[in-house]
Parts: C-alpha cells; structure tokens; sequence
DNA sequence: TATGGTACTAACAAATTTGTAAGTTATGGG
DNA sequence: CCCATAACTTACAAATTTGTTAGTACCATA
C-alpha cells in the first residue's frame, strides 16, 4: 500500500513467516480490507473500476485502487486498459484465482457456522 | 488488539463488511500476524506458552499473548489454567477450530501451486 | 471555449497493529 | 529471607494500513 521500510522487525518477521508457510502465504495474499469484496464481486465475471467502486458500500476510490493494484501484482485480477476517452479499464478473475473459489465456499460455510455457534454462546 | 476507537470510519467499514460477508467474517478471524502460526502448532494437541514461544521463532511474549487472548474469545482455543507455582497454563484447539483443518489443506496447496506459479513469471 | 465523464494520483491525517523493554505475581526450595 | 520460574502486564515507540480531500489527463460534445 504505502511502500514499506526495509530493515523493519515487522517486515522481518512477515517474510520470515509467509516464507515458510504456504497457509500464512495464501491468507496474507487476501488479507487487506477489500480484497475479498472485490474478489467475489469479480466471481461472475469483468466489470470496470466505476462498477466496482459503485458495487462496494464504503470504499473509496484511491482503497479500490491500492487494493486493486496489490491483486493484480498477485496475479489475481487482471486488468485491461482501452484506449478510448473517457477512460474504460476493467478487471477480472485470473485462472489461479478461480481456483480459490471452491475453498472460499468452504470458508464462507464454516463461517456462518461459526458465526451461529457464537451467538449461542451468549 | 489495542482496544479500538468507537466511531472511527475504520472500525465502522470493518464492521459493516464483517458483518454481511461471511468469508471475510473467517478470514479476518484469522487474521493476525501470528495467529495461523499458532494455530498449526496446536494441530497435534496442547501446548503451553513456554512451548509455543519456543516453537514460534521470532514472536515475543507479548504478542504471543495477545494473538492467544483474541483466538480464545474467538473460541479458537481453549485455555487451561492449573493451579500450580510456576504457573502452568495450556492451549488447545477447539472443536469448531478443528474443521478448518481440512479447509487450511486445501488453502496451503493453493498457495503453494500460487507461489511456484509465481517465480515462473520472473 | 467550457463542460463532463472515467479512472485514477498526491499529500496528508488518523487509526490500528506490531515491536521493545522492563516490570509483576506467587511460592517452593535453598 | 532470597531467588528462580512461568506466564503474563504495562508503558511506550515504531511501522503499517486505512481514510480524507483535492486534484490530474484526456478529448468528444454542447
């Protein structure tokens, strides 16, 4: 998001961990606040920064950017530019993101679950 | 972790996401630096915080604490107290943390395909 | 010539998370 | 009485993420 400072213990350890653990690896990969927003409404298919920006209750614009941009560096969405004015980029799915579709309806069941478990618990 | 300031535009989006998206209800439940960390240790049963310390390069009693204290009001896990001097106290999984394991499986070979998939684009 | 729409960027501020360093508590053994 | 030990706390500082506000470029159209 903003660049990083090298030499920080905190940066240390982010790589020491994610350079180990595949899991750590995975989760970091959507861990910021809009990821998996963007992400599922990405699930059925292109749709174009307004869209998106429109779609999620709350962002704004330069998060949609910075968020949009750290996926792409992940190859997870794809982003194509036209060449027309106004402007048109839209963004998609890549293949290896589609993959993680499946396990993220797992997650999301074992969510609710959870989620119901808790309330019970007061 | 800190405890969070009421009516910040942060804790608010936070909430309102967490609140309708159940795949990032999970994942944010998972979400610290160390806790996924913690979470693998216990895969094979109890520990106590001096082994988890040990076990965890790198991460300081404090934050090892903290990032205990929020799996446990997660009902991740469970903390067990004996009344002895020293202090001995022990850390397992619950149940419902338990049927993400599979779910982690899957996630990690993900993010091992994602990371070779990745040095090839180099 | 002025306007409008789209997809951004820049500068700054606030909130949140993570790390550092130094205590604290209680008690059994020497 | 003093010390060692395990499992924490506390106060503070640094790093990182998120949010606010105000711009920018482009050119077709009015």
């Amino acid at each position: 998001m903003g660049k990083r400072k090298e030499n920080s213990t905190n940066l240390h350890n982010e790589k020491a961990i994610v350079g180990r653990c595949d899991l750590t690896y995975a989760v970091c990969m959507i861990g910021g606040r809009w990821k998996l927003l963007i992400l599922c409404k990405l699930e059925n298919g292109k749709l174009r920064f307004s869209e998106l920006r429109d779609k999620i209750n709350g962002i704004t614009e330069r998060m949609l950017t910075l968020q949009l941009r750290e996926l792409e560096k992940e190859g997870l969405v794809k982003r194509t530019v036209y060449a027309e004015v106004p402007p048109r980029v839209d963004y998609e799915l890549t293949k290896i993101a589609t993959e993680l579709l499946p396990i993220w309806g797992q997650l999301s069941n074992w969510g609710a679950k959870h989620r119901k478990f808790m309330k019970n618990q007061l």
